[in-house]
Formats: C-alpha cells, structure tokens, sequence
DNA sequence: CGAAATTAGTAAGTATTCTTACTATTGCAA
DNA sequence: TTGCAATAGTAAGAATACTTACTAATTTCG
C-alpha cells in the first residue's frame, strides 16, 4: 500500500540533496588535504578561526557556534591552548565562564592558513561568473532557510512503528 | 608582505562557501533526528541504502561508496549483520570477498524509512521552482567538479613555511 | 610452475566526539 | 536571607572512525 516512486519526480530533488552533501565533502576533503601536513584538524581551524572573528567568545558560545558539545568544545580548547595559539581568561563580572583569546602565535598561524583558505574558494567557484555565484546563494539560501524551520520542529515523527518492526 | 584583504571581494565566495556546509549540515541534523529515534545512526541508514541500491556489492565497494576505510565498513556490516537488515555472502569465484545482501527485515526498514528522507528531501526544496532547482543543480554540478579536479590534484603544497612557525 | 606483488577483509591501538553526570557559580523568588 | 533552578565548564565512559599492521587468497610475470 505504500510502494515508493524512487524513480519520478522525487529522484530529482534527491538528487539535488546529494549534490548539496558531496560538495560540502569535497571541500572538506579539499581542505583538509591542504592543511592536515601543517599538523592540525580542521576542526581546531575552524575554532581559530572563529575566535579571530570573535575574541573574548565564551566557550559555551563557542560550541554553539562550531555545533559542537560543551565537552567537547573544551577539550578542543584543551588542544588550542595546548598548541599555544588560544587562550582562557576569566571573565570580568561572572565567576563562571572562560573568555577565549588569540595569542600571537594563533594570530600568526592565521595569517599563514587564511590565504589557503581563501584560495581554495575562488578555486572551487573560478567556473561560475559573478551573476552565477549571486544565483546561486540567492537559491542555496532559500534551502538553508527551510533547513532551520525544519530543525526547530522537533517532535512530529511517531517511531512507535519503526520499534515494532525492530523488535520482531 | 603578505596582507590579506578578507573584506574585499574574496568575502562573498567565502560565504557561499560556507553555506554549502551549513546546508549539508542541517540536512544532516534534520534526518539524524528523524531517524534517530528509530535506533540507527545516518550512516548505518546509508549503507542499508547502497546495498539496496547494489545488491551483491563487496565490502571494498561499499566502503568507497560510503567514502569510510575497509575496516570502519567491515564494523558497520558487522552492526548490520546483527541487527538482522544486511548478510555477508562469498563470491562464486573469488575467496577473499564477501558480498552484502540485504534480508527481509532489512528490506522492510528500507521500505518504512525510505518515504521519511524524500519527504525531508522535497520538504527542504519546497521554496524552489522546478526551474530553479535545475539552475542549483547546474551551479552546484560546476562546483563538485571543479572541487573533485582540485581533490584529484594531490601535492601542491609546501607545508615547510607553516611548520618553521609552529616549531618555534 | 612458483615467487613477488596485489587485493579483500580483519585486528589492535589511537583520536575525536557524544552522552551523562558532576561541581561551581549565579539568578530568582518565597 | 535562603533555598531552588539555571548556567558554565569539566570528567568519565561509550561509540565511531581512522591508521597501521596483519592474514588469506588471488594475480602477474619470470
């Protein structure tokens, strides 16, 4: 009674949502293949880099940010700090929270990735002209949008069924 | 010597860029909790997905597919095989490989979550004409191939200048 | 044929991240 | 004020995936 047209009209923005995932990897794959030799993740990367847009963030603020948990925000500042490039200050008025900073050391290593970055992106966008790349936001916006709505409803599934086919 | 302008032009590529990611990202938050209270992991549902699509697939393949090393898929086969959706087959001819079928039950989990991801799917391009998804698909099409020539194209970089600065 | 190289899969150890539980601090309200 | 709830961060253990090394089977080539 519930037979699936995988081959119709689905399939097309099936295909699209694939599209959507394999880039993402490929940059990724990209990315870290260009910076892993230089002996840190991209993960801590990003981390730097969000505190160099953003210094004095909050390590809570922090994972929020990298969608990452508390704990394991911590440890990545662990690492950081470790490294030499970050560091913890207490905050001024509330006991409990720790301030992330850059060093100079991280702000150098920024300097030094940032370009690679950069260069990475205008290489992997170098065929699509201005227009394309404005269209291509405008439409790439539009599903990230829907995306949020999306995640913000939280309990509309029922997995009662699912158990009961599970649990035979 | 080396300054870098990231609020010049450079800075909308990079945002494009990271839309990419955030929209894989979400596509991936919103199924995880779709599916995860079902008791399985995304990509556990995805390997169930290839091998429905490839039935007989070996083990090497399906880690290529599923971009994991051989051992990480050997131990997610292994999950598979006990929970009763997938079994490891020989070849006919060759000793070493082993091919993946999926069973009834894994057939039947297949047919129940299969209608959850397209209507994730045509939920999230809900905002786009079919004309515009065709122009996403394009755009994103030049993008994943630019990408998988620069990820073909493996050593060109010098990592020694970023390495001097760390070891300081 | 028979030894070397290749391929499929597994095993062991490590790294990363998540989940859950905990401590310390702060804010709010009876 | 004092006691309860919420928040920031940490700790410990489980889950997952990667890296490296290994075994078994197959293919290639002298």
């Amino acid at each position: 009674m519930t037979k699936i047209d995988t081959q119709g009209a689905l399939s097309e923005g099936r295909y699209l949502a694939f599209l959507i995932v394999e880039a993402a990897r490929l940059q990724r794959t990209v990315f870290d293949r260009r910076v892993r030799k230089m002996g840190f993740t991209r993960t801590q990367w990003l981390a730097l880099r969000r505190v160099c847009d953003q210094p004095g963030v909050s390590q809570s603020e922090l994972a929020d940010l990298l969608e990452v948990e508390k704990a394991s925000a911590g440890r990545l500042i662990d690492k950081l700090e470790e490294f030499g490039w970050l560091e913890r200050r207490p905050d001024d008025t509330d006991r409990r929270i720790k301030r992330i900073y850059m060093t100079a050391l991280g702000r150098r290593i920024h300097r030094e990735v940032s370009p690679i970055a950069e260069a990475m992106v205008e290489e992997e966008l170098s065929g699509l002209s201005r227009k394309e790349r404005e269209t291509l936001t405008d439409l790439l916006l539009n599903v990230k949008q829907r995306l949020q709505e999306m995640a913000s409803d939280n309990d509309t599934i029922q997995s009662t069924e699912l158990e009961k086919i599970n649990a035979e």
